[in-house]
DNA sequence: AGAATAGTGTCTATAAGACAGTATGCC
DNA sequence: GGCATACTGTCTTATAGACACTATTCT
């Protein structure tokens, strides 16, 4: 039995004001490789599993390095193996797809991050990343896209308070198309995910909407038997 | 880097006969562990992935070897990699789920063929198995219960021709609950993923219904960018 | 004819979408 | 007051479910 590489990268999602627009739009962080194989290409954030090392645990280092911060939501997306995937060697990589709060990143300026070899890019403008990874990061994106439309994930993606509309607007930039307010405004109340907390958002420039918090009893996403992987475990127990 | 070793291991899904009732039940071919950790429990069947081989491909060697057909549905479910998950030493298992049609189980009475060793089980009277198999079997009757209410995977289960009576009592038997017959029929002619043959079923006890086939246009699922899987590729190109 | 399943019709409840209309704060 | 957004009301359409009813074949 030849050794096989087992490898864990990771699609990060955060919502980044657009550089032309401004407005907020869906982004990925990638890490441009320095070395041979596809070296100046961009790729997925992600490393060798360590064999002490839960798969979700490995998935979270890659996250603390390219955005130095604890993800929102972290869902095991699809393990690649394809034999000649790699042309240095077989590698199996398990692939993770997470959601991170804009308002948590902020920038990084301590010497261990190398911000000229990590950029984000807006999720419908990625060049053509190394490896198999531009179907990875469309995989990931189709089911992040799927997974918004009948789940509450979209908070992984927003603060701790925000507006409907605010709500709205993660939903359209994932589904990168306009939603009606008024009938986006019924069901997300009729879901139960949301809870008004009784405030409203003063300083803007027209009436002031009422704030909602997520309802923390109810979870982001129902995955079945298998619940939300936890990157950073108190202990060493997980699947 | 200390190697891991990679296993494939495959939760198979096919109608059979009850033992008790005769009528069809899910069920699931389980492996005898013939050697430590766990001999003596019945397991899922799987082993290592050959260092040339996709991942669905090894996935479709467990298939061969312990139902002797090739399955008309495959699909990845997850890949578990708990540091501690087998006594051993380190073991990282991509699962994934097949469907394989009765008429093409037949008995096999080869002599590579070991029957003591392996056996079907009704997939609601699962015995305590090896490892974390216990969960995997539950995560993967989630995952083909959920599919089978959105998607057209239960052709997977059935032959050629069949009637709408048939086709309902196969997602009866995975949902474990009855369907009304005729919104069922409604549903099924509506989504177009049926047609009718133009023949009818002679030889039974009442009215003859109508024989439909599957639209062979159209997909079992929708995996998105990902299409099937598909176990034994022509060449040696896949994911 | 009667039994049993095949197949159709129809009513109700629910939800999504379109869109008109009202409310309220800032300029 | 005007404007932009917040928020409500209501109509249409599609679909799921319940269930009554008709059709056809075999015994």
């Amino acid at each position: 039995m030849r050794a096989i590489g087992l490898a864990v990268s990771t699609v990060i999602f955060a919502l980044r004001p657009h550089p032309a627009t401004q407005r907020p739009a869906l982004s990925i962080p990638l890490v441009r490789r320095t070395r041979e194989p596809y070296a100046g290409r961009w790729a997925l954030p992600g490393g060798w599993v360590d064999p002490d090392e839960s798969l979700a645990a490995s998935a979270g280092r890659t996250l603390v390095e390219t955005t130095g911060v604890r993800p929102s939501y972290l869902e095991q997306l699809y393990t690649f193996g394809a034999p000649d995937r790699s042309p240095t060697g077989r590698v199996v990589s398990v692939v993770y797809w997470a959601l991170v709060r804009p308002e948590q990143i902020g920038e990084r300026t301590d010497a261990a991050f190398d911000s000229v070899n990590v950029r984000w890019f807006v999720a419908d403008d990625i060049p053509h990343l190394a490896f198999d990874h531009d179907r990875i990061v469309e995989y990931s994106l189709w089911r992040l896209r799927t997974k918004v439309e009948y789940t509450a994930i979209a908070q992984g993606l927003l603060g701790e308070t925000f507006t409907l509309s605010e709500l709205r607007q993660v939903h359209e930039a994932v589904l990168d198309r306009e939603l009606d307010p008024a009938n986006f405004r019924r069901q997300a109340e009729a879901s139960g995910a949301v809870v008004p907390t009784g405030e409203r958002l003063t300083g803007g420039r027209h009436r002031p909407p009422r704030l909602y918090r997520f309802d923390t009893s109810a979870a982001l996403a129902d995955n079945g038997p298998l619940g939300a992987d936890d990157p950073f475990p108190p202990s060493g127990e997980e699947q």
